[in-house]
DNA sequence: GTGGTCTAGACCACG
DNA sequence: GTGGTCTAGACCACC
């Protein structure tokens, strides 16, 4: 499981961490019952402070993703693939307005906005295939 | 001219003010020599204190876009079309990247990614039909 | 009598102008009895508002050293000589002061400073003496 | 490291906050990857309020002489110390070279002015050398 | 009327 | 604890 973090996006670095486990829930990556990455050892792999991770699995506890097993860890709950798969969907769609709103405010046509668009979605669809091969 | 902010979006709202500025320049809607509205005047137009709305003038002043008219207001720089037109460019493209560089690490499919674009793609353009025809 | 005024200082231009009337009545420039050049004469001579000039006037007028000749304009009172040639010396020594104390701060070596200050001191010599040329 | 601030003067704090800092880093007081004051440290220090600090820091930042280390404070940067040397020179001499053309338009002799000067040259060097002694 | 500066204090994100 | 953002409102310089 990797975790994707955008440390120069706006967005703050607990919600990227909360959206990424939120992502390897939905996508089977973590499974039900399975322990997620402790908080210790889950900060240096997003370059992020053991406190800011917390925070982001003190989130998702609220939300009922994941449990705590006392002296073991988090644990992703029996309900959590479910919420999970609505709220990527939720996340990824509300990203994707909003840059499409300000592009759209931008005054650019809407050519030119689709031909931005299309170049982002190969760019990261080739980086995505060149991932898989390794 | 109209100015799009969104209260609610993790960029803050003078570096939203600061992108709009850039659009309506790079568009054309504000003119070389023209006064950009006043501190006072734009403030309650996009719901925002003064000193938010003088913070992103500052940092329009700053990158030469616009220059100050001692006691008349901020004026389009000449310089101001050709570097608005390359921000406006690289505003948008940056955000719509980190939209789908975070869809993409979602592990939603290419396809799936593909038709939440569209279907955000159409609205937008849905959007701004709408408003023309009024 | 020219007017020497800067525009990217940070002292402001009224205060400028008020040195600049001092200035030329410390030195004989202006006379007493002689009427100052009118606010809108002295306006564009220095590149500012009225309104600025007025203010600067308003403050002379205060201090004694104009008054003003009803319908006629403003005149170099008797005891402005006196006064000026007093206030010139403080506002230059002032001045000065203020830019060597910040030099100290600095941490250049007194050495240094030195030189910076011949340096500039030879330079607006220089100045003045190509002016007088003309 | 002292910070020198002069409430009266023209210059915006702000700004010469800026000076200082560039002068401590200039001069070594301030080393690379020296954590500088906090907004909150400072600010009583130099009897501002903590926003016009923050103000000069983001001066500062934006021109790559510090850098923020997230939670921590504000770093010197590596290219710091080149940039500040520069840049202290030039405020310096900027400064000295404004006041003496002030002196130069105010008629006094080139003697008199060398005068003053020389005065308030040993003034400050006075100074340092006094707080030397301490 | 304009923008610029400063003080003041709130809340947030992050460590 | 740190800096960043925002609101709020004062005063100033200039037009």
């Amino acid at each position: 499981m990797l975790f994707d973090i955008e440390p120069n996006s706006p967005v703050p670095i607990y919600e990227q961490i909360v959206a990424q486990v939120t992502f390897g829930i939905a996508s089977g990556a973590l499974e039900v019952g399975m322990l997620i990455p402790s908080v210790r050892e889950l900060a240096p792999m997003v370059l992020a402070h053991p406190n800011t991770v917390a925070r982001a699995y003190q989130e998702l506890e609220r939300s009922g993703v994941i449990a705590t097993r006392r002296g073991k860890g988090m644990e992703v709950t029996a309900a959590a693939p479910q919420l999970c798969r609505a709220k990527r969907q939720e996340i990824v769609r509300d990203r994707i307005r909003l840059a499409l709103r300000e592009a759209a405010s931008s005054q650019l046509s809407p050519e030119e906005i689709r031909k931005l668009v299309d170049e982002e979605l190969s760019r990261v669809n080739g980086t995505n295939r060149s991932r898989e091969k390794r």
